[in-house]
DNA sequence: TTGTCTCTTGAACACGTGTTCACGGATCAG
DNA sequence: CTGATCCGTGAACACGTGTTCAAGAGACAA
């Protein structure tokens, strides 16, 4: 370390009046020279920007909120952390808010009314957005945000909302494309793992799958759980295995469902898959690659939901009344080695 | 949803003064009636309160931070969210600071230069102070802090900082327990991998470890691996099977790195732990748990961390020129079936 | 030279709150 | 009844910025 100990000089940061000051012009130039657009002639600029950068001098952004009645704070709530696609969700979220020069504030919530309550904290922020990305919010909460001119993105939600937008990864598609893997590697049952936690997202993707099995006529089979959790998947497990099926395609609508089933099917009831039977997940979590799993599985495009998130975001502040929209991203299926080659 | 739509009725959010008028009072008892401690009148109290309610008044943050000087934001810079440890860190400290009444601004980074530039945009915000579990920061982004007032926390650092505290679990200690773990178990050899990223809290534990070893005239081996991952502990099995040891405790400084070699150890190389050899990790993340790890670990204190982490900011807010503290808080070590039972 | 038009500038206001300070009413002791 | 003390109140200011608007400077054509 440095033996000159720097002293702690709290010294107050610059304000626009310093600036203005040691430039030798007002302090509206000032502004002006920080607003792209504004009309200032280029020798001002270039005085302001120098003064500036000689004292330090940073726009105090609460001030800038209070006078344009809009901060660049936007709220992410979000639940159920410890699922990793989740994580991968919010740190792509966060960055990519960050590169188009917005900050998030993020509430970590469980349930409903938690997220209802961060919500109505956040509207005391005068936030340019909103992301939702937990349970979803009662209607009520859309309309406080509509008054407020707050738009609002909701994820992983298909309930239509009103003055929201959502985006989604393709569900349903993801379930109808497991199915007919299982059809084309030839397994005579089709097994579906249903959480009786109703989440949006995860019900349609195993209601994809059930339709796809019974139009076409396939045996199908619904293991129900309690939620889409890796121990949920090693229940299923213990369930699948008392019902002695053979060539089996097992669908579980969470990666972290998945690699419970198959944790249990291999290490407790040592299930040769995917000789014996075969599995797939949904969400792509890193744990699905490690080698204990090999799952096959379907990749969210974390990095496309981010984008879309904050396209619709932008659109809808520049016009309020514009219609609500649905995005749904499509998935593709990562082959690793819990289904058949081909 | 309702036959009614609900209009979106764009009414500016109602004031003080609007409540001021309605209560039949001045704007200073209102803010009065929100300030705890405050000088007012009971009858007057509720006369606001009423009038607030009916009006759905909330005050506006941002004017209060403008005026305060000091916002309830606090910055939360992270990096490496892929790790699961991480994620339940956030979530804790996230859940933590609502509580508290802060709101955490989130930046998630990669690499030093970013940790300093989310620092230095976060200085415009009036924070209440910042939060740092990635790189850490150079010296001068804590000199900044300490000139505008901000306490800087940094979480899973041990070099010491200039104006800021810190908080972390007994890295070294824990290391130092694995070894003796090890050795009551009667491990003929020591084995440490170790990441060349350098990273406080895993070389702190590499470090335990290996001086334990030492000075107990242990036979010590390291593996070196160029970071804490789990593809750097599927390496550090090839690297250990080449060179042949019987009998040994290999100590991986993360639970993702211990994954890593455990899953190659017994998947591709068929080993039998805790016959052939015995493995110890540090996080104790979800994973560590599953059927295929059953990983023996140690528990690092999320709910603690967070806890004091927040004791550190206030009471560096309270008085800034206060002494800088080091907090280092106990980790216990999950026995699980990597090791053998005593 | 004069009139018009474009471009830049600075004074003033607005944003919504917390806090200071002088004032007035009420209570209480003498 | 009088003077002193205490407490609640409201007017005014400060926080630091973006923006409006009238005015001034300069360029250019007639």
């Amino acid at each position: 370390m440095s033996p000159r100990e720097q002293p702690p000089q709290r010294k107050h940061a610059a304000t626009s009046f310093d600036v203005a000051r040691r430039a030798g012009v007002s302090r509206a130039v000032v502004s002006r020279a920080f607003t792209p657009g504004s009309s200032i002639s280029p020798e001002s600029r270039k005085k302001v920007l120098q003064a500036a950068s000689e004292l330090d001098y940073r726009v105090n952004q609460m001030a800038r909120a209070l006078n344009r009645k809009r901060s660049d704070l936007v709220g992410l709530v979000v639940s159920d952390m410890a699922n990793p696609y989740r994580a991968a969700q919010i740190d792509a979220l966060a960055k990519r808010l960050v590169a188009d020069g917005y900050r998030p504030v993020l509430f970590c919530v469980d349930g409903i009314a938690e997220t209802e309550q961060s919500i109505s904290l956040l509207l005391n922020y005068s936030v340019s957005g909103v992301v939702v990305t937990s349970g979803l919010p009662p209607e009520a909460i859309c309309y406080k945000c509509a008054e407020r001119n707050v738009p609002l993105v909701i994820i992983d939600r298909g309930h239509h909302y009103p003055h929201a937008d959502q985006v989604t990864s393709d569900n349903a598609g993801g379930g109808r494309e497991a199915a007919a893997k299982f059809m084309r590697q030839g397994n005579r049952h089709l097994v579906a793992v249903e959480p009786d936690l109703v989440v949006f997202s995860v019900s349609a993707r195993v209601e994809g799958f059930k339709r796809a099995a019974k139009s076409n006529r396939c045996e199908l089979t619904v293991i129900r759980v309690s939620d889409p959790s890796y121990a949920s998947g090693q229940k299923a497990a213990d369930s699948f295995v008392s019902r002695s099926m053979r060539n089996a395609g097992v669908f579980c609508p969470t990666d972290l469902c998945a690699l419970g089933f198959l944790d249990a099917m291999r290490t407790k009831h040592g299930a040769d898959i995917p000789q014996d039977l075969s599995v797939i997940g949904y969400d792509d979590i890193p744990q699905s690659s490690w080698e204990f799993a090999n799952l096959t599985t379907f990749r969210q495009p974390v990095g496309e939901v981010a984008a879309t998130t904050l396209e619709l975001l932008e659109s809808r502040f520049a016009d309020p009344e514009m219609e609500e929209r649905q995005v749904v991203l499509p998935v593709r299926m990562i082959e690793r080695g819990t289904t058949l080659q081909q």
